[in-house]
RNA sequence: GGGCGCUUAGCUCAGCUGGUUCAGAGCGUCUGCCUUACAAGCAGAGGGUCAGCGGUUCGAAUCCGUUAGCGCCCACCA
């Protein structure tokens, strides 16, 4: 039957992975081997896959298909994340686009609908996996809302209450205006931003006088209707939330102020002059308005000296109506000019951004503004949508974490854990060393509801269910009748990453059922494999769970991967449209070409220049495989000799795999897989298919190719099954199929399960390989007068040996591996080479090939001196360092040895080439 | 503002504890080939002042210092 000539993956890959499934050869239970537990890095719910999943969903199969050919019980847990706050704006954004709004549903209408859409668009990407080959055991797929996880949660977090770490109280939190929910501080991202610095005029609130020697320092501004002081701030809208100002004690420039009262612009409210040292003298003009409420400093210095915090937004923030009614109650308290005041009536409800512009407006044309500058501020911005976060007070759940902090440091820095790269330990110390209390409660409805219950007579129960918290709630009140009725549960729910924390106990069940078989034999587990981003968000906090209720780490190793870009080193993105789709590539170049482009260029924790092309070297490389594989499956057999060529070449074959094995071993270990692929991918290709598969092909007599030998054949196929295993992890279908007709396979039999243990025949001979090594140069150069001449590959040619005395035999088979080869008619051992012969060197030993008349000998009197200075250039320099008594003194002997064979070889190689130079 | 990392061929990167002809690999480029496994291929070739400067050493891509450029993380200068 005639085999196609190309490799056609979609072929082949869907029937594999059906017959994975179909052999159970993903699933995993505890049995008496070594276990390697590998957890998904669970993506949203409801995403799609996109390049970065497939990097790192390729790197974790690569890594658990290589565990279980080494024999071990390889599992690999795949599930998804409920993405809290992402999920939900999904949620209202569709409901939205229905024309219903959020704030019109309760919550269980509300929570029908997310799920509805979790159902619907839920497990697409996991479907997505198993188009990328992924072996992971489907029977355990597990979600961070799906019944044993929540309880899980549930459980930890009155755990975690009843140890004192968990506790509720009014905190300046990150308030994200436009998801309406407060955000922990590893969800706000920095963004530089060009903004303008406002310079505001604050009047002294009396007209007592102001006493300013000359030359002592102080600044004093003075217009015709006074004395004031100036504040620069980037938010001029926040002067409405003003309660005092701030000067250092020590800053000379302010001295006068000291003592004294100001009228905040606009307000008209009169508000002290407060002295703290955390003023920083050099910037703007030393004076700081102080608005507790919307800033976090500010909130510290309103702690400090008892001062009032006026929130000036709603939730969504627009100004609120307070503004007006504090400014009221001021004025009616102080009578304040006029002059200075702008009724705020008029900012209530607009958005905060746009009452910037028009406050800034009306206070210039009111004269109250002493400038306006550029500057560049870095603002924060919530991560998921973008909006500038608001610092707002507000009451919310928080988990302490010194204690998290104290039990998760040590295991990384001594190595317990491990990270690759190592770098990423600095940056994992310096945040838990300066940790702070991890705000737990979001203002939202999708997501692990808190299981707090308020009593109708104030304070709560925290409680695992209903029936506790009621339990709970009657002994706290000493009310004997109290309803569940009576009880109110917490609005909120839990940040997403209060579940993810859990994940790799809670998919072994280990919190509910401590001790359980399964957790005892899976955790802790092998590998992470995860981005930097979130090296706080989840790692760091896997680590702390792990040792509060495992007491053990949750994973050795942590392979950080890198970000996927595009080749001009952009972020892939939606919005620029530059990452491609990965089932449209699988679809292109089968997933084995995607997967190995994706791993050509993957050095742990550096980012990838991502490009197509390399997919298309993946599918080449595919092709090739399966190119040698028809070659070798169309031989015919015959009994008969083995060819000496034949057998030298497969015992130089052998030493290279075994060589290649031992690399692969290593790469492994240090978790350099790029390396490894390439390891494989050379040896393939460049030793397998060009020089052994060269070396072993029968000829063709009279237009008929001659058959095998039965026993280079049986060696041939057991070579070629080392290497489809060694393959195996990077491209898992092409091998399986090519496996798969390797052999006779019995039903259910996998190279998956397939051990890739070196067979012990395959001897490792150094000088074999060095001989060989040497003959594959020997048929370079050659060739490489072929090319130079321009003589066809058909015609063949004369080799001559040139006789030295300690010219070494070429080994057995040599002679006509090389005639095959370099396509020679003879090889002839000359004790001097013939007229007209273009020579080269090997080692010390040279060569030539006669070319009558096509010899030019100007050029090849040009070659040889060249070769001759660079050699003698060489010399000098290796005569130099001899001569270099230091040197022989201080260097080893092993070094200082080699430098004299050095010499010596040069001085022989030296000596052929005026030989050779002189017979021309 | 603090911390970490990077700079090696046109591109992407290896190069460990300083020492082998150590200056490498893959891709791309150039030249010649449809040679009965593969043109998604074969054979051959060219290409680098190891970012700059200084130091340590018998010896530096490798260790130290410094400058420049780039990147990342952290931080309450309004």
């Amino acid at each position: 039957m005639e085999i196609s000539s190309k490799y056609s993956p979609s072929d082949v890959e869907g029937k594999w992975y059906q017959y994975w499934l179909d052999n159970k050869l993903f699933s995993s239970k505890p049995d008496g081997r070594e276990p390697y537990t590998v957890v998904i890095p669970p993506p949203n719910v409801t995403g799609v896959l996109h390049m970065g999943h497939v990097l790192n969903e390729t790197i974790q199969d690569i890594l658990v298909r290589h565990a279980r050919m080494e024999g071990k019980n390889a599992c690999w847990v795949p599930g998804t994340d409920h993405a809290s706050i992402a999920t939900e704006a999904k949620v209202v954004n569709r409901l939205a686009e229905q024309g219903i709004k959020k704030a019109d549903l309760t919550r269980e209408e509300f929570l029908k609908h997310a799920w509805a859409w979790t159902e619907e668009h839920g497990g697409i990407i996991l479907k997505q996996l198993r188009k990328l080959g992924c072996s992971c055991d489907w029977d355990r797929t597990a979600f961070t809302m799906d019944g044993p996880r929540s309880e899980s949660v549930i459980k930890v977090f009155v755990d975690l209450y009843r140890k004192g770490l968990i506790y509720r109280g009014v905190r300046m939190v990150n308030w994200d205006p436009k998801a309406l929910t407060a955000l922990s501080d590893e969800e706000v991202i920095y963004k530089e931003e060009h903004t303008k610095l406002y310079y505001m005029k604050y009047y002294l609130a009396d007209s007592a006088p102001v006493s300013v020697a000359e030359d002592d320092g102080n600044v004093v501004h003075h217009d015709d209707r006074g004395y004031y002081a100036v504040v620069a701030t980037t938010r001029p809208e926040t002067i409405m939330g003003d309660v005092a100002m701030c000067i250092n004690p020590k800053d000379p420039k302010n001295q006068w102020l000291k003592g004294r009262k100001v009228i905040v612009p606009v307000v008209g409210r009169v508000i002290p002059v407060i002295e703290d040292e955390y003023v920083d003298i050099e910037f703007g003009t030393g004076c700081l308005k102080v608005t507790p409420a919307h800033d976090v400093n500010d909130y510290m210095l309103g702690e400090k000296y008892n001062l009032e915090a006026i929130d000036i937004f709603n939730d969504d923030a627009t100004l609120s109506d307070r503004i007006a009614t504090a400014q009221q109650k001021s004025l009616a308290e102080t009578k304040v000019s006029n002059d200075y005041v702008i009724g705020l009536e008029k900012y209530v409800g607009m958005e905060r951004f746009a009452c910037r512009k028009q406050i800034a407006e009306d206070m210039v044309a009111a004269g109250l503004m002493e400038k306006i500058e550029d500057y560049d501020n870095k603002i924060g911005c919530s991560e998921r949508t973008g909006v500038p976060i608001e610092p707002k007070l507000s009451m919310q759940w928080f988990l302490k974490m010194q204690h998290m902090a104290d039990i998760a440091l040590d295991p990384v820095m001594n190595d317990d854990i491990q990270f690759y790269p190592a770098k990423y330990k600095n940056t994992y110390r310096h945040w838990l060393e300066n940790i702070k209390d991890w705000c737990i409660s979001r203002q939202l409805w999708w997501g692990h509801r808190i299981p707090a219950w308020y009593l109708p007579t104030g304070g709560f129960v925290v409680a695992e269910n209903e029936e506790e918290a009621l339990t709970l709630a009657r002994e706290k009140s000493g009310n004997a009748d109290l309803q569940l009725a009576d009880l109110r549960q917490d609005e909120d729910a839990l940040d997403t990453w209060f579940s993810s924390w859990l994940w790799p106990i809670s998919l072994f069940d280990g919190i509910r059922n401590p001790g359980n078989e399964e957790i005892s034999y899976y955790y802790p587990t092998a590998d992470l494999v995860t981005g930097p981003d979130i090296i706080f968000f989840w790692v760091a906090r896997m680590i702390m769970a792990g040792y509060e209720y495992e007491k053990k780490m949750p994973f050795r190793h942590v392979y950080f991967t890198g970000i996927v870009r595009d080749k001009l080193g952009r972020k892939m993105s939606k919005s620029l449209g530059n990452s491609p789709d990965p089932l449209d590539l699988i679809e292109r170049f089968g997933a084995d070409g995607v997967r190995m482009g994706m791993m050509l260029s993957a050095p742990a924790g550096n980012d990838i220049l991502f490009d197509e092309s390399l997919c298309e070297q993946g599918r080449n490389f595919n092709n090739k495989i399966w190119n040698a594989f028809r070659l070798v499956k169309g031989w015919q057999v015959a009994d008969g000799e083995q060819p000496e060529a034949a057998k030298l070449a497969a015992g130089w074959f052998a030493a290279k795999l075994r060589l290649a094995a031992e690399e692969l071993a290593d790469d492994f270990s240090k978790y350099r897989l790029s390396e490894a692929l390439m390891t494989v991918y050379k040896l393939f290709w460049d030793e397998f298919s060009s020089w052994y598969l060269e070396m072993i092909k029968p000829a063709y007599v009279d237009g008929k190719q001659q058959p095998i030998d039965r026993a280079t054949y049986d060696i041939t196929l057991q070579f070629f099954e080392i290497l489809l295993k060694m393959m195996h992890p990077f491209m898992p279908f092409i091998t399986e199929e090519l496996w798969q007709a390797l052999y006779e396979r019995q039903p259910g039999e996998s190279i998956m399960r397939a051990e890739l243990h070196m067979e012990a025949s395959t001897g490792y001979d150094h000088l074999l390989c060095a001989a060989v090594d040497e003959l594959k140069e020997i048929v370079t150069n050659v060739r490489a007068v072929r090319s130079q001449k321009n003589i066809a590959p058909k015609e063949k040619l004369t080799l001559e040996v040139v006789d030295a005395a300690d010219l070494r035999p070429l080994p057995e088979g040599g002679v006509e591996a090389l005639k095959k080869m370099a396509n020679l008619e003879v090889v002839n051992v000359v004790s001097e080479k013939s007229k007209g012969s273009a020579s080269f060197l090997v080692g010390t030993a040279e060569y030539a090939v006669p070319l009558g008349n096509l010899i030019d000998l100007d050029a090849e009197r040009k070659k040889l001196e060249a070769e001759l200075q660079r050699i003698e250039g060489f010399l000098v320099s290796v005569q130099k360092k001899l001569a270099n008594e230091r040197f022989v003194q201080n260097a080893p002997a092993a070094v200082v040895e080699m430098e004299r064979k050095k010499q010596a070889d040069a001085e022989q190689k030296i000596a052929a080439l005026r030989e050779s130079l002189a017979a021309l």
